[in-house]
DNA sequence: GGCAAACACGAGTAGTCGCTCGCGTTTCTC
DNA sequence: GAGAAACGCGAGCGACTACTCGTGTTTGCC
């Protein structure tokens, strides 16, 4: 036990029961003392089934005002069922969260490892975003859980991490095209566009269609505009008036 | 009772006491079948004292995860006479809201102004956002009740409100320098320009110092280089490339 | 087929929250 | 000073929550 958190009963179980949810890599290591037997298919059809469930309550109730009770009605389960796979509702939103994060490194990295080749501002803001608002439009539960500021302290730990992760990404593909720049800026620029990026993804997120793509566009050129004076002035370039009629 | 609402016995009467609350305009129609007492000075007082409470606990913990019982131990009574004052714990939000968004109506009604007057652009940004800056960092609660997602229908509304009003107000100035451009592209260069301030205002509250001074110059940068490329190429703006460097 | 474990149920438990109520105190009005 | 109303208290109520437990069913393994 690395951490000494006194009173907290479930946060130990949870811990290896949610581990156990995920069922993925870290498979077994047979505790030949207490030799316990498989998760059934069953099984994990019905943890996919709750976490479908919870993604779904989550992103219209939000965490705290989603109750246990709903998600295991939204399942068509009992209270008990959902109580047999997770050990408690913290665990049910850290394993959602876990999935969509694995998919979402996996996005993202495919959408950054394309930007190394040196594209034009436009185009590699076409390749890098499409991605990454597509995700997000498919699992809305994503943004919710990431964005949100009720979120389990467990969730906001992996957040931190991640978001971390992508500003030191995006920091050091400045830092290339600003060599001159002092760090704290670059960071802060960092900052700002992911902000930036947030702010217009709720934006093309609470549209649909035509709209949606419109406001995919728009959000395109604040990032270019933002960006555009920074990358230099390369003729690859595009002169940002080029931005400004009819999309 | 203009509206039908069937089972929620506690609204009519929370909006009564809650406007009574406000004490302030709507003063007296006295009812001669019911000559009532009037309020206390102890009793604005308290008011007062219950609403700065709630506006902490509101900023620390948000609305839902606020109790009642919080924010009457905040302001060192008990909940009985939180309940003397106000109906229940929407009416606190609304009161709270309702008096934030009187003295923001005043701030940013001030702030556009101001900005009639054909500035180049820089300083039209410095002339409006500045204030609206200062409002939100000296009224934290204001950010919390105006954008969180957990907020009773009531102030929901009044936002709502709020929102349209500012963001037509903000077609309408777009619209004077962008005579040819449809309206439903204008609709949304105003609500990304919104969504881009609120984005770049979260990263300002939430540093401080000389910190804070520098996202301030950031978020101008972003909605400068957003904005100039639309109000046209005036002499009196000043190219884009002006703000790269050292701020 | 038989046994043990995984799966499934749903009424029930403890705890928290918004809110009330009875009663005592302070303040205003006459 | 007396009556009324505003003010103040805090134990406690009903509703709801996360979570449990005893019991019964299905499944995998010998």
């Amino acid at each position: 036990m690395p951490e000494a958190k006194a009173n907290k009963t479930a946060t130990e179980a949870a811990v290896e029961a949610a581990t156990e949810a995920a069922g993925g890599a870290a498979d077994e290591a047979p505790d030949p003392t207490r030799p316990r037997r498989r998760r059934q298919a069953r099984g994990e059809a019905r943890i996919a089934q709750l976490l479908r469930a919870a993604a779904d309550v989550f992103c219209t109730s939000g965490y705290t005002a989603s109750s246990t009770n709903a998600i295991a009605r939204e399942a068509g389960v009992s209270p008990g069922t959902l109580y047999q796979f997770f050990p408690n509702k913290e665990a049910i939103a850290v394993e959602l969260g876990d999935r969509l994060l694995d998919r979402w490194r996996d996005t993202y990295g495919a959408a950054f490892a394309q930007s190394h080749t040196e594209l034009p501002l436009d185009r590699m803001l076409d390749a890098v975003l499409d991605p990454l608002i597509a995700f997000n439009c498919e699992n809305p539960a994503f943004f919710v859980l990431m964005h949100g500021s009720e979120i389990p302290g467990q969730i906001t730990e992996a957040h931190d991490t991640l978001h971390a992760t992508m500003l030191t990404r995006v920091e050091s593909v400045l830092a290339d095209y600003l060599p001159d720049m002092p760090a704290p800026q670059i960071h802060r620029i960092a900052e700002m566009a992911f902000m930036v990026f947030k702010a217009g993804l709720d934006l093309v997120m609470a549209s649909e269609g035509e709209e949606r793509t419109a406001y995919i566009q728009e959000l395109k050129t604040v990032m270019f505009r933002y960006l555009h004076p920074l990358v230099g002035d390369d003729a690859s370039c595009p002169a940002p008036t080029e931005r400004i009629d009819t999309p």
